[in-house]
DNA sequence: CCAAAAGTGTTGCGTATACACCCATGG
DNA sequence: CCATGGGTGTATACGCAACACTTTTGG
């Protein structure tokens, strides 16, 4: 079946990573995008960060060489959803000439692997020497993207919300140690872009054992003060081992 | 991002596509495999139908074809579920030598895109000519397979799962346009490898408009003939549009 | 009349939803 | 004292799981 019927010539496409890095500002989804410089251009050009893959990098170990490279983090979780491959994805002279310029390589079409992470919108304050080529856009409002990309972000939007329900625990990368409920429920009203009751969430928390409450309360703000929660790794790990399901 | 740092020479990876066929053999989950042929080896040697993709081919598409040149079909559900590229997929000598051959090819690197389908195990008998050449093999009896096929197989036993829990509609690719409640139950205790109450999934049944109860009955069976069902796509297809989730 | 599979209801349990008021704090 | 968000309980609905006997048919 590998055998190539129909063969013309030489036929080699090159395989590449996206990454879906999503976050929340205060009140949005949101992308991680990377400016592009586009020769003739004074606009700014965004794309989601990317690589071609190396030589003798699984596809796994690039997605997370693209995560570090773009945002200095490491061990967030990240999940390959979709393969993106059509012919058409080179349909735009632009893009192509914008990716030979930067791989120094010809290129007639691209496959491309998607990744998908819930990513800490505040960490790319630690890459000072990059913050300012880094943006996040609310999905609802991205700019012109090159190739596909906006199909991809698409895709990433719908699977966030199926892992999040398979694997809670992904949410977790994404807040600080400690976190009050008020954080944790926004995540899952953006994440799945609709309303959750107050207590009903709160009782489902109650439910996790691996959320358990600390002694400590927020301090300085001018309410009552919200108590803190923290997440133990340890029990949600024994809860959520594949073990368990089997 | 798409630069390639540490280029050491011009590196192109191949892209293939492989496809899990599923269908059920009374009662084992078995998977469609195709013989190939290795040199100086009397033995049959199987492995998944798979293709490189063509060049101005999409990744449906060419996994479409994959499907219909190993069975003859054409409209059955295929879905893409996950990319495997790992480098270490080609340190097999064997078969990078038997795929080189196959392909007439150079072969260092090869990500493949793997698809997977519910799909009637009988059709093979359309197939005349090839029927010798393929079998249905237990997915828990698998021969030896080349690069990583058996990972592939195993993941798409997991996946198979969630795709009927997100689109049960697609069992009905699997069955006659007539079927008792028992062959329907038969498929997911199958998929589900675990037994299924009776009762409980008549009830079940009898919720999900689209499965009508038809006049006839089964003949011929040396018990009480059980009724026949049929599967009303059009109903189906719009209690689950993707219309109704938003 | 017997073997073999078809067909049929009820109950309990756990989880999801809807909904409104008092509490603590800082300014 | 007031504005702001934190924190709490109850009642209802629905889906899932457990469970055993009668019916029909061919041989």
């Amino acid at each position: 079946m590998e055998t190539q019927k129909n063969k013309k010539e030489m036929f080699y496409p090159h395989v590449s990573v996206d990454c879906v890095l999503l976050g929340t500002n205060e009140d949005k989804l949101c992308v991680l995008l990377v400016e592009r410089q586009v020769a003739g251009s004074d606009e700014k050009h965004y794309k989601l960060p990317g690589s071609l893959i190396y030589e003798s990098e699984d596809l796994d170990t690039a997605a997370y060489r693209v995560l570090n490279e773009a945002t200095g983090l490491k061990r967030v979780a990240l999940k390959q959803f979709r393969s993106f491959g059509s012919p058409a994805r080179t349909k735009n002279k632009e893009d192509v000439q914008w990716l030979e310029n930067a791989s120094k390589m010809k290129i007639s079409r691209i496959v491309t692997v998607a990744y998908l992470a819930l990513c800490k919108i505040g960490k790319k304050t630690t890459m000072d020497e990059k913050s300012d080529t880094l943006i996040w856009a609310p999905v609802n409002e991205l700019p012109h993207l090159p190739f596909d990309h906006k199909e991809i972000i698409e895709a990433a939007r719908q699977e966030i919300r199926d892992w999040v329900d398979r694997e809670p625990g992904i949410v977790f990368d994404y807040l600080p140690p400690k976190f009050t409920a008020y954080q944790l429920r926004r995540i899952f009203e953006i994440v799945y872009d609709k309303e959750v009751d107050v207590r009903n969430f709160r009782k489902k928390m109650s439910t996790m054992e691996y959320i358990v409450q600390t002694d400590e309360t927020e301090t300085g703000v001018n309410h009552r003060a919200a108590r803190y929660f923290r997440f133990d790794r340890i029990k949600y790990n024994k809860l959520h081992s594949n073990f368990n399901k089997i």
